[in-house]
Order: structure tokens, then C-alpha cells, then sequence
RNA sequence: CGGGGCAUGGCGCAGCCUGGUUAGCGCGCUUGCUUCGGGAGCAAGAGGUCGGGGGUUCAAAUCCCCCUGCCCCGACCA
């Protein structure tokens, strides 16, 4: 590829619009334009990392057995009504009707598509299992799209689903898509964690999320670096704590204090005194309605409550905070100075809770606090639940070790399905046993656009992107600094041919630009190694950089295919 | 959905409060000359329905109303 005839607009500045790295990064560098809210132009540069990436994905999947389809992006609704998930999944979905007035769909994900294709053709276990993937377009009516390709509406995903004549096959393959995303993702060069995940709105049993690590992530995870435990923290578990022993024997009298305009767990805490009433000691109870019925939870001053957990542990009924009015007249209590105590609903506590001795919680009453209130012998607790986020520093729940916190970027997510869509859209089989059984399902996800932009976010510095080699555009630039030098160019000239006799992705810079220009365009684009052909061109020694690490390196211009092919394959 | 902000040439912005005659700046773009190892200099140019509609006024980018688009924030006080 000529850099003069390549369509690369790139920018020295960025968008107003844009927020975070990657984004910023990507249209700066030509990779991709914004055309509406969560929509992108991918330009040739961006089209050509998606490129390198699904050629990673296909290879693996087609390695582990998978067999690529392509389904269409137009989804007809009685699928979706079959499964029941037209009202469920329904404000996330662009809708529409066709001329007859039928109902549409564009695919926000492919369960009822791919099943309905299978259950069709497969009636025999000897057929199964099968794994069918796609890579494709998604669409999602996103509430809030953000973040570039990070949240966007229309964006690119690798989806695949298996079927299995029985539950141990089914979860066979899901460790068989684990080793595979693990490949993926390290083929890619990400730094990536896979944790254990909520299952969210697709169902289904267990769960792993991939997620690459970035602080600008969404998502956060823990894990422990002991015994390698790792989990989102919509996910993740706490370690029960034990019940202090002689835990009575400590008890204080209750007594009452006039805190005047105090709520706030960390107001109450610096009103009372720090050193002796830290957050930890404080309880916080708070209003939730679980399907109409309004229940308290109680959880330790300095924790937040977890409501992926809190839901799970309501088995995934509606969950939401009360409204102040709700809180009013379910406990009769004023907001901010709730109190455990005489409460007409019942409390649930985190495991945070169990722990704590003669603590302060609300009077019931304005303007007062309690101290030393202890659950069991001033109020009761009706089940102990474990609802609180887990944070860095927090035990391993498998090994009591402190477990590690980060923010990662969740590329690719895999569900062991069960029966759920099988079930509901009637796709079975006919087992060796002559029965007839519902197929078992997993399904596998990986976001493409996704991907190119956490590559991004974990890879640039002040002077732009850094791609790993194996998912850059291209993998060396070859720069003359000045193109109306004839030996300059020839060398280029030379040296780009035979880069691209020797196979490798190669851009030659030949726009007549000022060397300091170009340099700029380069490190921007993030190309991993640039040849700098200069004046020491007639001399026969050019110039190579890493752009990762700075390095630069002279060699003669016979040595330079070969020590490319050193740098690259390592 | 609720709250806030923005919309002026391809990009980033000023002007608007306190209406007034050619709407400005930087970058980019075109042409010429010079320059050529970290986003060059000089000179000459091109390019704008000031998001859309309505209103007030002798006069609107500027004031008022409506619409649209885009961005940010939004449980944890109970």
C-alpha cells in the first residue's frame, strides 16, 4: 500500500465528543468517523484490524471444531415471540415492519435464528454435537451509547452456538470455547482475565466473561493471584466471615444519640468520631421492593450493595430501590435515620453484617442514631445473604487470600444455555434411547469492534496507538524522509519490495511530507515498526523503529527483511 | 426516561450577555516559491443557509418560542 493513494484522513486534534482513548484514538487516526450517535464509518485502517481479528477468531473456532454460517440480520418476530423474549428483550431491539406489515427485527444476538435452523435439520443424536458460529453485524438500541465502539449500536460480533445430546457434552465444549478464547485473545496480544460472570439477560447456567484489562473499562473484576480464583464483581462471592465467638458477652447497652441532620454513613461516622465509629461500624439498611414486597437490607457501613447479586439471590424477580414515599409508609420511619429495630419488614444482611458487634444504626426517629445495636438480640435477621460487592483486599472465597481488583473491558462472554431456548422453541432429538429430548445448549460471544478498541485503550501513549503486531493494520511502514532524494527513494523503494515479496503487511510513506510530519502520522497510526529510510540511505544503512518501545536500530539495507522477520516472529 | 450542556467553513474554537454595515482565529485545503530527521516559512486563494422552523425588530449568529441532533451525569441519604 502507497500512503499517497491510501485513505487515511487522519487529524492532530479530537473530536469534541470524544471521551476516552481509544475513541479519541481511532478517529484521530483514521480508523473509524462517527455518522450518528453509536454508529461508525470503519475506514480502511479500521477495516483492516477487523480483518486480522476475525481472521484469529475463524482460524481458532474452525480449529476447535466450529463451522461458520452466515444467518440473516433481519430476524422475523414470531421467533422472538416464540421464545418469549419479544417483550423481554424488547426495548433493547430496533424493530420494524416490512411492506405486508409482518414484524421485524434487526438481531441484537442469534439464539432463536440459530435454533430455529437447527431444529429443523437435526432430529438424530448421532447429528449432534454441533457448534455453528457467524461473524456479523449486532444491533442494539443501546439506552445510552458511549464510548465510541465501546457501546455502540450497530458493532460486529462473533456469535457462535452449540448443541449437545447431553448436559456433560454441553459443558465439555463450554471448556473446549474457554481453551479457545484463551488462545483468541493471547494470539491478539491482550492482557485479559476470563472471570466467572452474572449470566445476564441470555440465561443459562454458568458463565465466564473474557475481559481485557483497562482502566477505562466498564467492568470490574477480582481475582486472587494465589489460588486463581477470578470473578466479575456482579459475580463474584464473599467469604462468609464466622460469628465472632462469645459474641453476647461483648454486648453494650443501647443507647440512643441526637445526631440533628446526620444520614449519611460517612456524616454519621465524622459526627461520632472517626477513630471509634468508622463506616465499619455503622450499618446501613436500605429499601428494596422485590416484586411489589418491600424488604430490607442491611449491609456494613463501608460496603456497597451489589444488585446483579441481590437479584440472584431474589432468584431474578423484579429488584429496585424503594422510593422515599415506599419507604415511608412500608417502615414508617424517616429516610436517613432508618433503624432495624421494631421494622415491619423483613431485614435480610449481607455477610458484611454478621461480623459486627454492638454497632450504630438508625433511631426509627429524626435526628437520632443508636449505638450498640446488636442483630439477634435487638432485631432479627431473616436470612444471611451474600449481596455486597466484593472489593480489592477483600479474602479469596476459595482461599482467604487478598484478592486483587481491576477494571477490564469484557470482549468475549460464554454461557452454558441448558434448555432454556430448546425447551421453548421445541428443538430436540431423538436419543439413543429412542426418546425424544431437548437439545443442550451453549453459546459463545465475542465483540469484534469491541475488541479494536480495548486493544486500543490497553495500547497507546502520548503519541497515539501501539497495536499488538499480530492485530495492527499494518505491520511495518517504511518511511523515506524525503522523496525528491533519488537514493532515498530507491532505497525505500527497494526495501518496501522486498517486504512485500517476503509476505509481510507493508505501507510505504511516499507522500512528499515533511519527515516530521510523516513520523507523526506513523506513531499515531500505530504502526509496530517503522523504517526510517535517511541520509545514511547512500551509505547503505537505514533506520528501524520499534514504536512500542522506542528503540531504534541501524542496518544495512540487505539485513532489513530479515531482522523485520526477527522483530515480528520474535 | 429525569437533570445539565453544546450546535458558527472539513476539524477545534471565539463572537451571542449589552442586536447594527465585509462573521473572526488556529489547524486543514488549493496554487507558487523556498524548505526537508519529529505535525515547516512566505505569498496569494477557495470554502460558512451561523443545526431547522417560527416570532420580536428598521435590523437577528446575537433576544423569545418550538423542533432536531450530539455530549455528559443520574441507586448507595433510606
Amino acid at each position: 500500500m502507497r500512503f499517497s493513494r491510501a485513505f487515511i484522513p487522519t487529524m492532530k486534534e479530537s473530536p469534541a465528543d470524544a471521551e476516552i482513548p481509544s475513541h479519541k484514538l481511532l478517529v484521530r487516526a483514521g480508523f473509524i468517523r462517527k455518522k450518528a450517535s453509536g454508529l461508525y464509518d470503519i475506514l480502511p485502517l479500521g477495516v483492516r484490524v477487523l480483518l486480522k481479528i476475525e481472521r484469529i477468531i475463524r482460524e481458532e473456532m474452525n480449529r476447535a471444531g466450529a463451522q461458520e454460517v452466515i444467518l440473516p440480520i433481519m430476524h422475523p418476530a414470531e421467533l422472538w415471540v416464540e421464545s418469549g423474549r419479544w417483550d423481554v428483550y424488547g426495548k433493547e431491539m430496533i424493530k420494524f415492519k416490512d411492506r405486508h406489515e409482518r414484524d421485524y427485527a434487526l438481531g441484537p444476538t442469534a439464539e432463536e435464528m440459530i435454533t430455529d435452523l437447527v431444529r429443523k435439520e437435526v432430529k438424530s443424536y448421532k447429528d449432534l454435537p454441533l457448534n455453528l458460529y457467524q461473524i456479523g453485524r449486532k444491533f442494539r438500541d443501546e439506552i445510552r451509547p458511549r464510548f465510541g465502539l465501546m457501546r455502540a449500536r450497530e458493532f460486529i460480533m462473533k456469535d457462535a452456538y452449540s448443541f449437545h445430546a447431553s448436559d456433560e457434552d454441553a459443558e465439555r465444549e463450554y471448556w473446549n470455547m474457554y481453551e479457545t478464547y484463551s488462545r483468541i485473545f493471547e494470539r491478539m496480544g491482550l492482557v485479559f482475565k476470563a472471570v466467572e460472570a452474572d449470566t445476564g439477560e441470555i440465561g443459562g447456567k454458568f458463565s465466564h466473561e473474557f475481559m481485557v484489562i483497562a482502566d477505562t473499562g466498564e467492568g470490574k473484576l477480582v481475582y486472587c493471584e494465589k489460588c486463581g480464583y477470578a470473578a466479575s464483581t456482579e459475580k463474584a462471592e464473599q467469604r462468609k466471615p464466622e460469628i465472632p465467638e462469645n459474641r453476647e458477652e461483648k454486648f453494650k447497652e443501647i443507647e440512643k444519640v441526637h445526631t440533628p441532620g446526620v444520614k449519611r454513613i460517612e456524616e454519621v461516622s465524622e459526627f461520632l468520631g472517626r477513630d471509634e465509629f468508622p463506616p465499619e461500624k455503622i450499618l446501613k439498611l436500605l429499601v428494596y421492593i422485590v416484586d411489589g414486597e418491600p424488604v430490607a437490607i442491611a449491609v456494613r457501613g463501608d460496603r456497597e450493595v451489589e444488585e446483579t447479586k441481590l437479584k440472584q439471590v431474589f432468584r431474578r424477580k423484579e429488584v429496585r430501590l424503594a422510593t422515599d414515599e415506599e419507604i415511608e409508609k412500608f417502615t414508617g420511619q424517616p429516610k436517613g435515620f432508618l433503624s432495624p429495630i421494631g421494622l415491619r419488614i423483613p431485614v435480610y444482611a449481607d455477610y458484611s453484617v454478621i461480623p459486627m458487634v454492638n454497632f450504630v444504626a438508625g433511631a426509627g426517629e429524626e435526628d437520632y442514631h443508636i449505638k450498640n445495636v446488636n442483630w439477634g438480640r435487638d432485631f432479627k435477621v431473616k436470612e444471611f445473604v451474600d449481596i455486597a460487592e466484593v472489593k480489592g483486599g477483600d479474602p479469596c472465597p476459595k482461599c482467604g487470600a487478598p484478592l486483587t481488583e481491576k477494571r477490564g473491558i469484557e470482549v468475549g462472554h460464554i454461557f452454558k444455555l441448558g434448555t432454556k431456548y430448546s425447551e421453548a422453541m421445541n428443538a430436540t432429538f431423538v436419543d439413543e434411547d429412542g426418546k425424544e429430548k431437548p437439545m443442550v445448549m451453549g453459546c459463545y460471544g465475542i465483540g469484534v469492534t469491541r475488541v479494536m478498541a480495548a486493544a486500543v485503550e490497553q495500547n497507546y501513549d502520548e503519541n497515539g496507538i501501539i497495536w499488538p503486531v499480530e492485530i495492527a493494520p499494518f505491520e511495518v511502514i517504511v518511511i523515506p524522509v524525503n522523496v525528491k532524494k533519488e537514493e532515498i527513494v530507491e532505497t525505500a523503494e527497494r526495501i518496501y519490495k522486498e517486504l512485500l515479496i517476503a509476505g509481510f503487511d507493508v505501507i510505504i510513506d511516499d507522500r512528499n511530507a515533511r519527515p516530521g510530519f510523516k513520523f507523526k502520522d506513523a506513531d499515531l497510526i500505530g504502526i509496530p515498526y517503522q523504517i526510517v529510510v535517511g541520509k545514511k540511505a547512500k551509505e547503505g544503512i537505514v533506520e528501524i523503529k520499534v514504536r512500542k518501545s522506542g528503540e531504534r536500530f541501524e542496518v544495512p539495507v540487505e539485513k532489513v527483511v530479515n531482522k523485520v522477520k526477527e522483530l515480528i516472529e520474535g
